[in-house]
DNA sequence: CGGACGCTTCGGTCGCGGCCGAAGCGATCC
DNA sequence: GGATCGCTTCGGCCGCGACCGAAGCGTCCG
């Protein structure tokens, strides 16, 4: 009743984040394959009685799209804007207090090495590349800008991608995009789209099959190490922070 | 403990911002102006020892900055990307099922009248001013991504906008931002800069001290009429949805 | 110095909502 | 047909946390 958009329809969203089973849902979700109601259950840790509840409410808010396929129900993020919000938000809650728990981490490490963001490269591999150009002088970024330089326009040319390189058209070159595993920029624009589909064009990475994550083929490893110098240790996924303690 | 980034963090956020009290703060800080506890307080309807507790789980969680002066504690967003985050979810919320109560907003109305979105111009303002352009063949926007056209590099040039036009360089020039008031884009990047400059310094609208909105002048209705073809219909603030029955 | 004010801390009440066991329902398999 | 499986609905338990009254603390004023 007070003050701007929508203030109830904020608290409701949430409060349906707020739960850690739900959450927990979600985040299994953000991948992009569809899952079972079971499945989810089993991710966040509750009883399929529990879970299904939960999957309601998020169905009936929005967030959720199910699919019935037998005696299975598929449920998916209904929407990119949702998987937005919710990188969003873990954007944010990287930014939180320091070290915490640190939950290990298990079959999200294939997103967190590499993953397509849309229709770029995100993830350790997708920051491994944003590094090695800006060090390498061919690509400068900004806070929410970026460019090619001559050097870089000539090696994009030498590499064949295809980007109007010529600017000014259709889409934003180039701009830097938050990763949230790596914290870090990664490169969004047509420039991050033309180096992700010549890597998919050379074999140098898969998609991994109804996931966003990416994994590197053997050329891929030798080709990036050329094209970029990127080698094995630009690679390794690094736990959420330093622990403590070695495991 | 399963799944990807940090699924309790995110449910910690989702938790804090689950409160319609919280949620209520939060909303009356986006504006940008920082508030004192006591209006806070008054502003999401619960007395001042609640609206304490609330504002230390939030300053404690990083969401709120907070900075004493006298007998006063001022309270504003700690971050960007918390006003960032917010607004994506209330992009999020405002896709939900549909109309709802449509608690009637106030003072936000100058919010969603007009408002800058960092260095750009957002609200009915900034989208009336990219349908415009749109309309008049000046600008194409994508999904992800716009330009300028000939034409449109024309009319820039006689508006007097500065925004390296010949681009490539620095920064994004042209995208779609999603606007959370009005669910529709406006013009970011170098180009929405530069017009809100340009706009700025003609006199045409002018900032409202310690607020994000900005109120359009008389010689601004004036100016929008004549270069862009906005007219008072085009600025009008229509309700979240059109009502049912006529209020 | 006393009093008003802004804000926080403490203590106790109470209701919402998450949880699971049990039961129900539809699809699949043999 | 019966057995099994995946999922949902129902009912009851229980704990977390939002709320406010009262009291405490620091600041400003006359």
């Amino acid at each position: 009743m007070s003050s701007s958009g929508s203030p109830v329809a904020l608290a409701e969203i949430g409060a349906l984040l707020g739960d850690p089973a739900r959450a927990n849902m979600l985040l299994a979700l953000i991948a992009g394959r569809p899952l079972t109601a079971g499945e989810l259950a089993w991710s966040a840790r509750v009883t399929a009685q529990t879970a299904s509840g939960h999957l309601a409410r998020l169905t009936e808010a929005g967030l959720l799209a199910v699919e019935r396929q037998g005696r299975h129900r598929y449920y998916r993020l209904a929407s990119p804007l949702v998987a937005q919000m919710l990188e969003g938000m873990q954007v944010v809650a990287s930014l939180q207090s320091p070290p915490r728990y640190r939950p290990a981490s298990r079959i999200d490490d294939a997103l967190k090495a590499g993953r397509t963001c849309y229709d770029h490269l995100a993830g350790r591999l997708g920051v491994a590349i944003a590094d090695a150009m800006v060090a390498r002088g061919q690509v400068v970024l900004t806070g929410d800008g970026g460019a090619a330089t001559p050097d870089g326009e000539a090696f994009l040319q030498h590499f064949q991608v295809e980007a109007s390189t010529r600017p000014g058209q259709k889409r934003c070159f180039c701009r830097p995009c938050l990763d949230w595993s790596e914290r870090r920029p990664h490169i969004a624009g047509a420039l991050g789209a033309g180096l992700a589909r010549r890597c998919f064009d050379l074999g140098w990475i898969q998609r991994v099959k109804d996931s966003r994550a990416v994994t590197i083929t053997q050329a891929g490893r030798k080709g990036l190490q050329e094209a970029f110098g990127i080698g094995p240790d630009d690679l390794v996924v690094r736990p959420d922070l330093p622990l403590r303690k070695a495991g």
